[in-house]
RNA sequence: GGCGACAUCGCCAAGUGGUAAGGCUAGGGUCUGCAAAAUCCUCAUCCCCGGUUCAAAUCCGGGUGUCGCCUCCA
């Protein structure tokens, strides 16, 4: 297994802590809002990667933190005529709805900063008492030159981060780029006590108490999205690894961005899709399919071309279960023959090669033409199904396969509609091909398709 | 200004030294009374210039272009 490792910018062989465990933490939401079709990349992509690792036998532990104070959240709050424990919760609860929607699993553990303060003032005393912070009229702040390592994982140093510092406004600072620890609260705002006075902790610090009291020391995989680099994994190293002496992570994999129709996401442009609209339009699988159709690390463009082109390519995969009937397959043991292990080493040479998903998936597509080759007889075909389904559920897909493939009408609807088809085949047999294209177009218009094959005339419903 | 990434068929996109996966579209065939759906077949020498090598989309140098990060945006 190669894993791209921003620690050192290049694929590395992956050695987990241990051999048969792995632990992973991966940067959730600030619940100021729904998560839009950007923030839904990480949450997705990490949820094929633990899939992987538990295909291949490993226990996963998986850790997604939820930011439930934070700036952005009251300022929601103030919009909203809130507080911010109602913000965060709605959205919270927002986050595993769509969560689920999207057919991400849930992480084993989902730490949310406010259940961490106490955790957190510890850490930030401690950083203080070992000469890595500093208080400051009320604020804390992580000095940035008392950490030797400081830029190791973004490739930046001090003397180019103070060449590059925008205009600083915060005097409180004795260097520009230290970073807040604790925040002194303003009239108004949520405030916990501490040794430096009523305020709420800085983002970076949270994930690091959380990681290091559910995953223990230094941990397998940390994941994120690219911007996330500098300065939030940056800073998370470096209290973590001031601390503790050891290392936070082995492995540092970042996600690329998503822009919008060639543009990056911004307010300004008003292109801020929400998952949730999107799942309302198109199903959790097309989203999936435009994802991990591209490599993870690359940028990606999200438009309505590139979605009907997923649900399109999508639509072979279950134009092929249906063919073989695969959900009165459930029952049948799973034999593959060379060819079909074949495509199962294929599948993980891909995955292993920094989880190429875009290879796993032309994969799947090699498995869908053994499915209707004429070259394969029926087990053959069935069992080309089940392996198309064992691995297309590796990446996330077909959980629902059940409502996708049945008809989804009910049994008086389904045979007025078998009577509609015999009366068009009684006229088809008169040669009365106005009638029965007039059946045909009316049956369509509400949304039912024939389809005359070779063994008589079948239905579905349109999607 | 500093650091870094990317440039492959009309479109999306794999490919890190041995002679270009896959998907969409398109064209052609099969099936059909006609359709639709489905399926089968066909379709690129890899931004430009130079270099290394028996051999480069793949390595090196230069150019052009696009993009990201540089204090809280996944």
């Amino acid at each position: 297994m190669k894993i791209y490792n921003t620690m050192n910018n290049h694929k590395e062989e992956f050695n987990p802590i241990s051999n048969d465990k792995i632990n992973m933490y991966v940067c959730g939401p600030t619940v100021y809002n729904y998560f839009h079709i950007g923030n839904a990349r990480p949450f997705l992509f990490f949820d094929v990667v633990r899939r992987y690792f538990e295909y291949c036998g490993k226990k996963v532990t998986y850790v997604q933190n939820i930011t439930d104070i934070d700036d952005k959240i009251i300022d929601q709050a103030i919009k909203e005529k809130s507080s911010f424990q109602e913000i965060s919760e709605r959205y919270t609860k927002a986050f595993y709805e769509d969560l689920q929607a999207l057919n991400i699993r849930k992480a084993d553990h989902n730490p949310r900063a406010t259940e961490f303060i106490n955790e957190m003032i510890e850490l930030i005393r401690d950083l203080i008492n070992n000469g890595y912070a500093y208080e400051s009229n009320g604020d804390v702040y992580f000095k940035v030159e008392a950490f030797e390592g400081y830029g190791k994982l973004s490739g930046k140093n001090l003397e180019d981060l103070k060449a590059g510092a925008r205009i600083e406004t915060n005097n409180q600072k004795s260097n520009p780029a230290d970073f807040t620890l604790w925040k002194k609260a303003k009239e108004g705002e949520p405030k916990w006590d501490s040794p430096w006075g009523a305020g709420r902790p800085g983002w970076h610090t949270e994930c690091v108490v959380m990681s290091r009291k559910l995953l223990g020391g230094t941990f397998d995989i940390h994941g994120g999205g690219v911007d996330l680099i500098f300065p939030h994994h940056e800073n998370e190293i470096a209290q973590a690894e001031a601390i503790n002496g050891i290392r936070l992570a082995n492995y540092w994999m970042h996600n690329g961005f998503l822009n919008i129709n060639g543009d990056k996401m911004s307010k300004s442009l008003n292109n801020f899709f929400t998952t949730r609209d999107i799942l309302k339009k198109y199903d959790a699988d097309v989203i999936r399919f435009f994802f991990l159709s591209k490599h993870y690390r690359s940028p990606i463009d999200f438009n309505e071309d590139i979605i009907i082109e997923s649900k399109t390519a999508l639509n072979r995969f279950y134009e092929a279960l249906g063919h073989i009937q695969i959900l009165s397959l459930s029952d049948t043991k799973k034999d593959y023959d060379a060819t079909l292990s074949g495509f199962i080493d294929g599948f993980k040479q891909a995955m292993e090669d920094d989880f190429n998903t875009a290879k796993a998936i032309s994969i799947l597509f090699d498995i869908t033409r053994e499915i209707w080759s004429d070259q394969n007889d029926t087990q053959k075909k069935q069992q080309a199904g089940l392996l198309l389904v064992e691995l297309g559920q590796v990446l996330g897909f077909f959980s629902d396969l059940e409502k996708k493939l049945s008809s989804n009408v009910d049994q008086y609807a389904e045979l007025l509609i078998q009577l509609f088809i015999e009366h068009r085949i009684q006229a088809k047999k008169d040669k009365n091909y106005s009638l029965a294209d007039k059946i045909r177009q009316d049956l369509n218009a509400i949304g039912i398709e024939l389809q005359d094959t070779a063994s008589g005339t079948s239905w579905k419903v349109k999607k």
